[in-house]
DNA sequence: CCTGGGTCCAGGAGTTGCTAATAAGCAAC
């Protein structure tokens, strides 16, 4: 179990006694373990080897005994009895944005509400306004996020469809039942979130074979080999073979023979404007083994499958002007990572070490600046200190002459509410970079957001302007900018712009990198690692880089270290 | 439920501002 997964359950623990209305402090205790073991350096499963848990601040017998008890058979008593006392839909309920313990009590003891269905009722049929402490906007609110929560529902984020996809693709092709198992649709398009995980399945004998495969397949796979419909009327394939899976989305199975494989690849990756595109210009492409045969056949270059978007890829692939597209080898440095000197859970050394493991040559630490108090963002003291160990670290590193390594000093700091950042000039000129981020007051117009950014883009000191929209992919929406103006900022102030790697964010959205590009815009793929594990995100920053038309000489961290090293220099404030 | 000072119990609570309510709850990493 780990660390991330023994806090979330301490936390739901924490909700569930306030839920309940439980004592308040104990509730705290829970809450306050979950987030110190949350950035906790060592493994608590390492702690609890050592009978070291308890030395843990906020850790005592209580708690440890929960802790234990959680490693060994998956929960404890007390959340045991808690998740029996409180409907397992409150548990939703407490997901709706706007909505904490306390309203969802209310909710739950005044309206009897246990569900988002029933939430969803009670606010439209006007009952929860005249509740004490709710309103006519939190109504109004809790309609609309719960429409928001449901639409989340349907999907899931890139990475974690990904995992899902490789469990089921190892089943399919355990014992070589089939020609091809190929991943097609939006997980082949790299699309941020995708609605189902669809593969194509390539076969002499027919959909019956793969039926049978399924229903036949051990009780250790991740779908029920009970529920699987099938469809013959399909566009795309000789069958549909559908089948839910535990995760909750939906495998869907584009069965084939192997001479159309490829032809059934192509139908099934390819947005339906890409799709129908092609036919348009070039007619039915007819049946073929593979792909590159359709692309051939029009004369053209073979389209990789990001960028099969109806978006200018098919004049690309006629005129040869496909972009080389960046790849994971291309990174050179990492420029925004965090570190014990905010909220990040490994020491700066451990996290430049793991940077330069990964064959990089620098590294950028951006911790948090002083006003994100949540996040232990640093006081200028504290910002001096890691000056410090950042020049001791470099000089060390200076001695290695073979390969060369250096870490800038970054801070993320915060935009405030005026567009300025978070220190005086003094301070911001002692940094060898900025990366300029929003993380308070969300509730703004789009107007309001987008000078507040271009406020903070036209400040000399800013280097990169960080998650542009601050959204959380499937959790909540970000605020809403527009691109255009705060691109064409970026352009005239020579700011990059961050396309933060964290799975849950990808913002920015790959459909406004094109048009940076554009606009002579460097993007930075940045991973925003709290851990040094999370320098490894770099990879999904890189697969929704490529989908936004990203190659190597637009990406600010792909050059060299001196090159890096010049372009902040460049731009140094006078 | 934890910590700390003294062995059982008193006192505690990441912080700050915003929202949407008219005192308190929620969100930001």
């Amino acid at each position: 179990m780990t660390n991330k997964e023994i806090a979330s359950a301490l936390r739901q623990t924490g909700d569930l006694i306030e839920l309940t209305g439980g004592n308040p402090y104990r509730a705290n205790a829970f809450g306050r373990a979950a987030r110190t073991i949350r950035g906790l350096e060592d493994a608590v499963t390492d702690l609890v080897q050592d009978d070291e848990l308890t030395s843990v601040n906020g850790i005592g017998d209580g708690l440890s005994e929960q802790i234990q008890d959680l490693l060994q058979r998956g929960s404890f008593d007390l959340r045991d009895e808690l998740l029996s006392a409180v409907p397992t839909g409150l548990l939703d309920v407490l997901k709706v944005k706007g909505l904490g313990t306390k309203k969802v009590r209310t909710l739950w003891q005044e309206l009897g509400i246990t569900s988002l269905d029933e939430l969803d009722e009670a606010a439209r049929a006007d009952q929860v306004r005249s509740l004490s402490g709710f309103g006519k906007k939190t109504q109004e609110n809790i309609i609309e996020n719960v429409a928001l929560l449901r639409a989340y529902s349907n999907r899931r984020r890139f990475a974690d469809a990904i995992r899902a996809a490789r469990e089921v693709h190892t089943v399919l092709t355990d014992g070589d039942a089939f020609d091809r198992v190929v991943f097609t649709g939006e997980l082949r398009r790299k699309v941020e979130t995708v609605q189902a995980l669809d593969m194509v399945v390539a076969t002499s004998d027919g959909a019956d074979h793969v039926i049978q495969f399924l229903q036949e397949a051990d009780d250790t796979a991740p779908f029920d080999p009970d529920t699987i419909s099938v469809t013959t009327e399909v566009e795309d394939a000789d069958a549909l073979v559908e089948t839910p899976l535990t995760s909750g989305l939906s495998l869907r199975l584009f069965v084939c023979t192997p001479d159309a494989f490829g032809t059934t690849l192509w139908r099934t990756t390819g947005s339906k404007d890409h799709v129908a595109t092609y036919i348009r210009e070039h007619g039915d492409p007819g049946m073929h083994a593979t792909e590159a045969a359709i692309f051939e056949g029009a004369g053209v270059d073979v389209v990789p499958p990001e960028l099969r978007e109806d978006d200018g890829e098919w004049e690309a692939a006629t005129d040869g002007h496909l972009p080389n597209l960046i790849s994971v080898d291309d990174l050179q440095g990492t420029v925004h990572n965090h570190s014990t000197y905010s909220d990040g859970s490994h020491s700066l050394r451990q996290m430049a070490e793991k940077a330069r493991s990964m064959g990089l040559s620098y590294f950028g630490i951006c911790d948090h600046s002083q006003s994100l108090q949540v996040a232990s963002g640093m006081k200028p003291d504290e910002v001096e200190r890691q000056q410090d160990e950042i020049r001791s670290l470099n000089e060390e590193y200076a001695e290695n002459t073979e390969s060369p390594f250096r870490i800038f000093s970054g801070i993320e700091s915060d935009i405030l509410r005026d567009g300025s950042l978070d220190y005086d000039d003094e301070i911001l000129a002692s940094f060898d970079f900025i990366v300029a981020s929003i993380h308070s007051g969300f509730n703004m117009t789009v107007n309001e957001a987008t000078e507040r950014i271009i406020t903070a883009v036209e400040n000399p000191y800013t280097s990169i302007l960080g998650h542009p929209t601050g959204r959380l992919l499937l959790v909540r929406e970000g605020y809403e900018i527009d691109h255009d103006r705060v691109i064409d900022a970026c352009a005239s102030n020579n700011v990059a712009i961050e396309l933060n790697a964290n799975p849950y964010r990808l913002d920015i959205d790959w459909r406004y990198i094109k048009r940076a590009i554009e606009k002579g815009v460097l993007i930075s793929i940045n991973p925003d690692a709290h851990a040094m594990i999370e320098l490894e995100n770099v990879r999904w920053g890189v697969e929704v880089a490529r989908k936004g038309w990203l190659t190597a000489e637009h990406c600010l961290n792909a050059k060299s270290l001196d090159e890096f090293e010049a372009w902040l220099t460049a731009r140094r404030p006078a």
